[in-house]
DNA sequence: AGCTCTTCCTGAAAGC
DNA sequence: TGCTTTCAGGAAGAGC
């Protein structure tokens, strides 16, 4: 599951041969999570890579702008969002295709870039710069971007469960399901706590852990679990320092009590409930959900 | 307005 | 053994 480590990790892969290079075709497999296909077969082919970027979980490359594509709306940027399975890879064209790969570039070097996602919960766009900023006009800031203060004003001034917002792109962007909840382990806070019963002090303590976990995951090049690979088809050793996510009724690394498993805002949360006390059983919530207790 | 739930997709694993 | 069901989750959109 990609999220800010492994988008990052792939992004630095991709900085370190993508620009200068040519696209010089382009051939597709299943487009439903293209946008906009035909655009994108007619409008690759000849133009240069200029750099690459990460916005939240977002990965933009950027082409470089002719005479004719000086205009705001040209479609500057190829938009790819990893989804869930989606992995990019760059190669030899000789290399076995693997399955549900269905985004193939040919680049001027010889190498061939490649779109691969199995469950298709991915998106690739080319895009405009308007498109661009109006993705970050949507969305909250960075998660590593992001200073202590600001932090505690996006999130701590909300009534949602604290799991919920680090979830939302809107609140903050990059975080997803194993680095909301080995934050929260870190920062002792239990993922159903309303972000506006935090103190001060405990979102100061989530900021810190969400940053240091992130730089962390992004030093061992991110997670792999199930389908994540970095832009050379290689896996991440972040897995190996997870404490609670995916860890249900193993021994949590601090206070050795069974890490638990329990819906939040729609998602698996696991956490350790010692460490990371329940919030007051609020009455709505107990009589819906009895696994509550703790 | 602000929050939670549902939806899309495939394959692995659990259940019967 | 072999089928069906459940689960995983990013983010848009529906619903409350």
């Amino acid at each position: 599951m990609p999220e800010l480590p492994e988008v990052e990790t792939v992004v630095r892969g991709l900085q370190a041969v993508l620009p200068g290079r040519e696209i010089l075709s382009v051939r597709l497999g299943k487009t439903d999570f293209i946008d906009n296909p035909v655009l994108l077969a007619e409008r690759l082919p000849g133009r240069h890579i200029a750099g690459v970027s990460r916005y939240g979980k977002y990965i933009s490359i950027e082409l470089a702008r002719g005479a004719a594509a000086a205009n705001p709306d040209a479609p500057n940027f190829l938009a790819i969002h990893l989804g869930m399975t989606g992995r990019i890879t760059t190669g030899s064209p000789a290399e076995p295709v693997r399955p549900h790969t269905h985004v193939f570039l040919a680049l001027d070097d010889g190498n061939e870039l490649r779109y691969t996602d199995i469950r298709r919960f991915g998106k690739i766009r080319l895009a405009a710069q308007s498109w661009m900023d109006a993705l970050r006009a949507r969305w909250g800031e960075d998660a590593l971007e992001i200073g202590a203060a600001e932090f505690a004003r996006q999130i701590g001034s909300r009534g949602a469960r604290i799991k919920a917002l680090l979830l939302d792109q809107k609140a903050i962007r990059g975080i997803g399901n194993i680095y909301a909840d080995e934050s929260l382990w870190r920062a002792r806070i239990h993922p159903a706590r309303r972000a506006d019963h935090l103190s001060a002090t405990q979102l100061r303590a989530l900021h810190r852990a969400i940053q240091a976990t992130l730089l962390a995951a992004i030093r061992l090049r991110g997670s792999s679990f199930s389908d994540y690979v970095d832009s050379e088809g290689k896996p991440g050793a972040f897995q190996r320092m997870h404490r609670v996510y995916q860890k249900e009724g193993m021994a949590c690394r601090r206070c050795g009590h069974a890490i638990r498993r329990i819906q939040v805002a729609g998602r698996s949360s696991f956490f350790c409930p010692r460490c990371q006390p329940a919030p007051r059983v609020r009455k709505k919530i107990h009589a819906r959900k009895k696994h509550f207790r703790n």
